[in-house]
DNA sequence: TTCTTATGTTAACATTGTTCACTTTGAAAA
DNA sequence: TTTTCAAAGTGAACAATGTTAACATAAGAA
């Protein structure tokens, strides 16, 4: 009974000013909502009825809405970059594999959460995007990633040797499109999902790969794809 | 002098009341919008001004605002079909070159029409192309034009055999990828353009094309784009 | 000429993001 | 302990947005 009332004291003093981590709160809620609605139908009514609080009282945490959606971003691309590059970063596969299964989680990661990939990769907010590049422009996270990974890929012969940038290009392109294609609602591929990824990696993978390897893999789909290509060793 | 004074009378007397043709000046005006800026940009209070009306005007032409960009999506795919299907109706060309060739005007449009190609692609109005496609199904256009190309292909022989449905996305996957990554901003390709679509086409190819077949084609550098990918008649 | 309808106008509305003057709170300084 | 003050909330007001309603006019049919 006590206890009952101090709980409800204690909201009551915390609903009207001095909310604690107001800030934290307001991030907290955008993604839940980005979780299931597009980010354009966040407005700063939602948010202050979601804390409690007014209309007005994100300006004391964030210079004004926009400043929030930047926040979004940043910590969505920490969130990407946690969810897709694992792969990346291992030493215990081969390539081929981590360029397999690091492209199934970016599509994957699309899927699961469409606002959110829009919002990361739409055009609206992409002067961000280039301030999060250049600071970690050395670090081996999205875009960067890739390329290095098929500048390895190359040293290791396993890649086509020229242009290491535009086959970087093919390959994000591939996997944007498709992810773009399907969270926008241009295909219906639920059901043929999975099919549609092989046939879209195997593609590129015939494309990328050098017609002068033959590639053993440790993942047992991806050697037994690999087998109409045959060239020698 | 009689002239001008009749000029300044029509002119003031179509300023108000009875513009004449205002809906499709509505629609022109709207397309010259885009032509520069995001639709997002447009707002009612522009095309008033830039009509010589109210901002309310537009409501006895259209139901709302939405109903004029529906308007813009529906010509705007009539545009698109027009500019980029026009090698698909073509029977002298070689299907290969047909690709190549189709591939390239439609990157070219989104690219000389960005904010008109995130209106046509985007998800906001996904689903007045919901049914814009489902009216147009049987025709030849957009996605039914390239997967009726594949099929064909893959009945000549020159394209793998199994899953046109599947092919067909990946081949519209790449082309919508690069394009959006480029109009989005997330490639600065202005310099290199030419060597990455060369790329994203010979990747794309290389694995499209049935292993059983050497292509010839008419156009000089896509034969020798196909050499590598020699394999017995 | 008169009536009607299409097509314009202006005024008002709710909702949006935003600013400003204010109030409250909690903690450091006295 | 009391005072002070910055941080963090409030509500009122603003302009811009899309939208609606009541009203005005033009043009053609009756």
């Amino acid at each position: 009974m006590f206890t009952l009332y101090l709980c409800y004291n204690i909201d009551m003093t915390k609903q009207h000013y001095h909310h604690g981590n107001l800030k934290e709160e307001f991030i907290r809620i955008a993604f839940e909502f980005i979780a299931k609605e597009d980010v354009e139908k966040l407005t700063l009514k939602i948010l202050a009825e979601a804390t409690g609080t007014s209309r007005s009282a994100i300006y004391k945490h964030f210079k004004n809405k926009d400043a929030l959606i930047e926040t979004l971003i940043e910590r969505g691309f920490d969130i990407f970059d946690e969810k897709v590059s694992p792969y990346f970063k291992t030493n215990t596969l081969p390539l081929i594999d981590q360029f397999y299964l690091t492209g199934k989680l970016y599509v994957e990661f699309a899927r699961k959460n469409p606002n959110l990939y829009r919002l990361l990769f739409g055009k609206k907010y992409a002067y961000i995007r280039e301030e999060i590049l250049s600071i970690k422009e050395e670090d081996c996270s999205g875009f960067g990633a890739l390329k290095k990974a098929v500048e390895r890929g190359q040293k290791e012969g396993i890649l086509k040797k020229e242009k290491s940038y535009e086959l970087a290009i093919v390959i994000w392109a591939s996997m944007h499109g498709i992810s773009s294609l399907i969270i926008d609602g241009f295909l219906d591929v639920e059901e043929i999902y999975e099919e549609v990824y092989e046939t879209l990696f195997e593609t590129l993978l015939v494309g990328i790969v050098s017609n002068k390897v033959k590639i053993f893999s440790a993942l047992p789909g991806l050697s037994k794809r690999l087998q109409p290509h045959k060239t020698k060793v």
